[in-house]
Parts: structure tokens; C-alpha cells; sequence
DNA sequence: ACGCTTTCGCTACGAGTCGTAGCGTAATGC
DNA sequence: GCATTACGCTACGACTCGTAGCGAAAGCGT
């Protein structure tokens, strides 16, 4: 029951992290020349100079590899402090619609959501990759407020999750309607007029 | 240059409307049944008692059917007025929720607005048959809130437009967010809290 | 009743993709 | 050297795609 890091020193030959570089950066070429639904593997493999076999030998299908080439998208993600919570989240936001504006996350982001609706070891794999770090943001940037005196502490700790939860699916969904929806960019003028709402709703006497 | 209507009394036999609903039925049933990636227009041909090239002979493709199979799911959607402008937003809300619950919703509206993407015409599409109409709801109730004094009456129409672009987006992006992409129910809970902060982010003084 | 026109159901087809199996070779640890 | 695993390559059956061709059916005008 020890050794059951992923990456144990097992025998054999090891898999060449070159090659899985390659075959993301490959995957995210084909998304934006093709799209998802045009997208193959054998096309990803050829690209990639890997044998096809290879592929499927590490991912169980194009869901998996597809998320996981659009993961490495999310991981420039940061929230610089910016001094005021407006600010953060205007700063956020605005990270958050420069990646959904590269067309191999627009296509390929949504392509995996909807396969995730039938298939909940999908869902898992995209939660754990891509939504839990956004989610830490919204976390981390609310602690930082707090810490301002911008928002008032949380007493009880469940209705705490359930706002956290909510304030979430309102910035990444708006975030993603406009984006990929409606059409229209997510610019800085948008942007503002979405924090000036939220934060409104947020902090405004009741 | 007379006779340019769509259904113009042309010679010959006219096509079948009971096999148009008929194959738009067995479309969404298909997407229940095996999702948007699996689903064949072979199979929703035999499923829908036609032919498979009676189906090419009307969508030119997988697109175009389920935009069209999926557009008639959002038919229901009213804006019922319930005297307030927070009831009726938590009422077409939960309208909205219910509808993405559906499973042909979930797979076959996001797999089309993926596409979308790449599809100028597909977009274009989305947005006569089904986005539009939602917008429609959003500028009614805004109307009937200004009627009431609940908003402002607006000075700039330019403005206006914006706002009502702005509300659209967050209402349904959250809601598809939250249903889609956390893949937890928009219930009333849910939609009270976000009615709420909504709405104080839109009266609030600034 | 008769043609004209369009739709419909059916069959068949080449092209392309899928995911897997088999084989020989390359790379690593003991 | 030897065991073990990864790799590249080829080939394969199964499946879906979108289209073409055909004869039959259903309307409309004369």
C-alpha cells in the first residue's frame, strides 16, 4: 500500500513527457484549425509526430484529451492585488474573457461541458482541472475583502459555501454568455458595467 | 416579385408537416437517449419512420436539426406577471431552470452553441430561434418595472441597449452555469439568492 | 382523366473515422 | 544481459457520413 504515486519508479521504459507536450500543444492546434467536432485523433497524432496508438494509450478518448489541453490554458490565472475588490474583480474577469476570446478554449471549453452532461467521471476531471482553481479565486479574493472591511465576515459557514457558490456561477456564466453566446467580447467597458452590478448586489443595505 | 412567401403554392406534392414534427420528436428523443455526440441522423431517421434522405433534404445537417428540434423546447417560456419585478424575475428564472433540466436541453443547446463557434450561420440561427426570444422577456420586464416605478424610466437608448445586453447575459449565464457547468438545480433557493443580488445591483444608489 | 412537378422511401456506394490487435524495436531498472 | 514497459507502424472490421439513382405517391392545373 506504498507506492502509489503516479509517477512511481516503475520498470520499463517511461513515458516521454515530451510527447505529451506535444500532443497537447497539437490538440489545441487542431481545435483552433478545426474545432471540435472535425477534430480526430488520428489528425492530433500526425501532428504531434506520435504514433495514434500512443494516443490512446494515455487518454481514454477525446473528452479527456481535450480537457486536459484546455486546462493548461487556465493555469495563467491569477488575482493580482489590485487594491479595492472592484478592482480584483474587474482584473479577474477580465483574465477569464482573454482566454475564453483564444478560439481553441472557446470551442473546446464548451465542446467538454456538454459531453460532461452525460458523463459524470467527465464532469470530475473538468471540476478538478479547470473549475476548483476558478473557485479558489472567488475565495481568495472575498478573504482579501474581508480583510479590507469591504465585506462584512461570514458568521455562518454554510450560508458562506452557498454565496461563494452563487457569486461563482455569476461571473464565469456571464463571463461565458456574452463571450460565447451572444457573440460580443467580454472588453474592459462590459466588464465594468458587470462588477459595477454585482458588486452593487453584493454590498448595497438590503 | 410576388410571390416570395416561404410556403408559396408551389406544384407538386407537398411536403409532409407531420413528418417535420415527427423527425423533431424523434430528435430530441435520440438526444435524451444517446446525447449529442452519438446521436445519427440515420438513427433519428429510423426512429422518426422516414427515410435518411428525407431528413438531408430539409437540415442540411446535424446543426441545423437540433437548433430546430431544440428552439421548440423553449416555446413555453412566458413572462407571467406576478406584481413585482422580483417575482417576475424569480418566475421566468425558474422557467428557464426548468427547461435546462431537461436532458435534450442540456446536451443538444450547449452542443449547438459549440458549434456556433466555427458557424456564423448556425449563430445566427441560435439567435432568431431561440435568444432572441429570451431577450424579448428581459426588455418586457423592464417595461413593466418602469411601469411600476420599480426602474427608472431610461434618458439614453444607447445605454439602455447596453443594460439590457448586460442583464442578459448574467441571467442566462447563470442559469446555464449553474445548471450545465456546477451541474447542481437552479431551485427556488437558488433563484431567490441570485433574483437578489440582481436586483439590489440594478436599484441600489450608486 | 391526364400530365407536370415535387416529395418520399428504398438501396447502394465511396470516403472517412473509430478503436484495437499484433509485431518488432527502443529505453530504462536490476 | 534480462525483464519490463513504451513506442512506431501496419492492418483490420465496424460504423457513420452524405450523395446518387430509381420507382412510386401526392398534390395542382387543364
Amino acid at each position: 500500500m506504498q507506492s502509489r504515486s503516479p509517477a512511481a519508479a516503475r520498470p520499463g521504459r517511461p513515458r516521454s513527457a515530451a510527447a505529451d507536450a506535444a500532443i497537447l500543444a497539437a490538440t489545441r492546434e487542431a481545435l483552433v484549425e478545426l474545432g471540435w467536432s472535425k477534430l480526430t485523433l488520428g489528425d492530433v497524432a500526425t501532428r504531434a509526430g506520435v504514433a495514434k496508438t500512443t494516443l490512446y494509450r494515455r487518454w481514454s478518448g477525446k473528452n479527456e484529451l481535450v480537457v486536459d489541453a484546455v486546462a493548461e490554458l487556465f493555469d495563467e490565472l491569477c488575482l493580482p492585488d489590485r487594491g479595492s475588490l472592484a478592482a480584483d474583480i474587474e482584473g479577474v474577469v477580465l483574465q477569464f474573457a482573454a482566454i475564453l476570446a483564444r478560439p481553441e478554449a472557446r470551442s473546446g471549453l464548451m465542446a467538454v461541458v456538454t459531453e460532461a452532461t452525460r458523463d459524470d467521471a467527465l464532469r470530475a476531471r473538468i471540476r478538478a482541472s479547470i473549475v476548483d482553481r476558478q473557485k479558489g479565486l472567488v475565495l481568495e479574493g472575498r478573504s482579501r475583502a474581508q480583510q479590507r472591511g469591504e465585506l462584512p465576515p461570514e458568521a455562518d459557514p454554510e450560508e458562506s459555501a452557498r454565496t461563494v457558490d452563487l457569486i461563482f456561477d455569476m461571473v464565469a456564466g456571464a463571463v461565458v454568455h456574452r463571450t460565447l453566446v451572444s457573440g460580443r467580447p467580454a472588453d474592459e467597458e462590459w466588464v465594468r458595467g458587470f462588477t459595477h452590478i454585482l458588486l452593487r448586489g453584493l454590498t448595497a443595505p438590503s
